[in-house]
DNA sequence: CAAAGGTACTTTGCTATGCAAGGTACTTGG
DNA sequence: CCAAGTACCTTGCATAGCAAAGTACCTTTG
């Protein structure tokens, strides 16, 4: 069965644009958070809502479970005085090695960023000038 | 009954990561290209990929039909002296009103993640002074 | 004009992943 | 036992990047 015709309704709408722009970046926000030394899945909640990067459950737990199966993560289980146990996270050494190879891609993304902010910048300048 | 651990079967390495990464964001800068005046799509190729932002026809279309779509903007058919006929695209106001929203939104990001590494760097330093 | 080659735009099928909502499980206190 | 609180997990869906294949038009060459 064909699906709809082409028609690429989309919701473009700014709320939806900040969620794609996280996209991938909640990867690298979280290895770093979990680089500073053991966490569980509500420190880490804390820790970006804190810094303005909106994330839920529903996000968090698959994706620690991916970065746990391809071994950039390992997790211990630790008694809570006041609740269920909890699942401190640490990187491993791959994770580490990985969390560098993203902060290059991270500086070097927001460079290009930047260089296209400059260049539209530029280009208005130079129509204003003439 | 606890379940099994699912699997999560990944590609988790630094291509991907780099692909997700650049996810939303092509958007804003996409819209930022045409806002610097009339382009056709390969200029739009030539101008990101010179921005060392990797970006391929497959990509792009779909999502210049989307914006499209969305009103955010227009375009005219131009008779090309070699070849083929080309799409010419502008933002429209309601584009142009989108963009400053997304610059926005992208500071307010690249700021969150500085945030992150900042207090990453911190904790490193305050491990190594104890 | 027919074939070949170049340029430009489009579509298909697949995959990854964010997210809302709902579910499971353990603990404590009444 | 039941209710409330905390923590972790799963399901189902929508979005969107991408490789590859397809369509269409134009120019050049013989």
């Amino acid at each position: 069965m064909r699906k709809h015709p082409q028609t690429h309704e989309t919701h473009m709408n700014i709320e939806n644009a900040q969620v794609q722009m996280r996209k991938g970046i909640l990867e690298f926000c979280i290895l770093h958070v979990i680089s500073r030394g053991e966490v569980y899945a509500s420190d880490m909640l804390d820790e970006l809502t804190s810094a303005r990067i909106m994330v839920v459950e529903g996000t968090l737990y698959p994706l620690l479970t991916r970065l746990k199966n391809a071994g950039l993560l390992d997790y211990k289980w630790v008694e809570s005085s006041s609740g269920p146990p909890r699942k401190y996270y640490v990187l491993t050494d791959d994770g580490k090695q990985f969390l560098t190879a993203m902060q290059e891609t991270w500086l070097d993304l927001a460079d290009s960023v930047q260089t296209i902010i400059r260049k539209t910048n530029d280009a208005i300048q130079t129509q204003k000038t003439s």
